[in-house]
DNA sequence: TAGATTGTTAATCGATTAACAATC
DNA sequence: TAGATTGTTAATCGATTAACAATC
């Protein structure tokens, strides 16, 4: 059982343990201990294992960890067993692009697809049929979804997400520049900020140019 | 001038500054002291002093800090000002959907986009023609391109990597599973785990709902 | 000058690392 | 049992916050 209050740091690494896991797992290995796991990640043996005594003890001492029960209680850790319902508003090229995303493997289920464009509303892409914008609410009200994908221009986002935090919406993957988390303090926001990523970049290049 | 060796929990932020610093210009605000820009982004008087001071003294003491003056200054930091060549590779969808990014806002000259599917190659997307895979060695050659964008499936990226970064190429905005940093230690890698921020945002909503 | 706000030093807080006893 | 490696406590390190002198 996940313990509360564990920091961001933490909590940002656990789907990196999770993706290094299932790669030994593919690989058949069984067991492995925290100072080869560390070694494979770029981190500290005691980093792993403080990590993952913020959950429990997870190990076997003298042992190591098993690697399909630490992974299975990662997964556990982070929901990524459920099926959290979610809707994606937006389908231009970005939110098109973020359909091949396997949200089941993931802890979501999508099942809306929105945009205000007349012109692809109702065209499908890959299993989505493009919805219309304006029947968002009645969407909602029968289907409650608790995450919405938001990948519309920044300007029309404030007003989309007043409306979907008024219909119960829980959380906001938000793709736009638009600061979610300022206007709702109480909402589960995790931003993707691609420009903020690239300009890093830029600031890193200089740097070891120097 | 940029001092070195400042830690990546400021650079983080200074793309951030950057865009708040961008909106209130555009509000025609030309003033802003430390205690306001903290406010409106969530962080302490204290710490936007820090940020700005570990790359000289860039306000007037008892007045604050010139938005504009203060952007520009950050804009030198980050490099946005100037034109690195980049090449993207994969122009799946995702690779696509970043082709709406405006590159040059960001430092960046995107000068060339790759695929291996013939299908595609030739066409034109946005205002880049995809070129052939097959003639990527030639085209870093010619044109000595610094960062490549990587949207390939993860299965190619190591051998796409090898050959770049044989080829000269200084960086990687890494939007797949492959750890280039390790492998590649000395190159500057930016890694864009889509996945990773998902899960992540499963972990928040199942720890909000207890 | 008085008020405001920076630049900078010192204090605090939290995260990472080291150490080691527990134990498989 | 001896060796290995965890779980956990203590030490260190770095980042954030607080405080205040400098100064516009």
């Amino acid at each position: 059982m996940p313990k509360n209050d564990v920091s961001m740091s933490v909590v940002r690494r656990l789907p990196r343990y999770l993706r290094y896991l299932e790669e030994l797992e593919k690989k058949g290995v069984c067991k492995i201990s925290s100072k080869e796991l560390a070694e494979s990640m770029g981190l500290t043996a005691s980093q792993v294992r403080q990590d993952f005594n913020h959950f429990g003890g997870f190990g076997l001492q003298g042992y190591g960890y098993s690697v399909s029960s630490l992974k299975d209680k990662i997964i556990g850790i982070l929901g990524v067993n459920k099926k959290t319902k979610c809707i994606l508003v937006g389908a231009g090229n970005l939110g098109r692009a973020l359909l091949n995303i396997k949200f089941d493997k993931l802890g979501f289920d999508l099942i809306g697809v929105f945009d205000v464009d007349k012109e692809i509303v109702g065209k499908k892409v890959s299993s989505f049929t493009i919805l219309d914008y304006s029947d968002i609410e009645e969407f909602c009200l029968n289907n409650n979804p608790v995450l919405a994908v938001i990948t519309t221009p920044s300007s029309v986002v404030e007003s989309i997400a007043t409306k979907l935090a008024a219909l119960g919406i829980k959380a906001f993957w938000n793709f736009s520049h638009f600061d979610l988390s300022k206007k709702f303090p109480d909402l589960n926001v995790e931003n993707v900020h691609l420009n903020d990523s690239l300009i890093t970049l830029s600031y890193l290049i200089k740097e070891s140019m120097d």
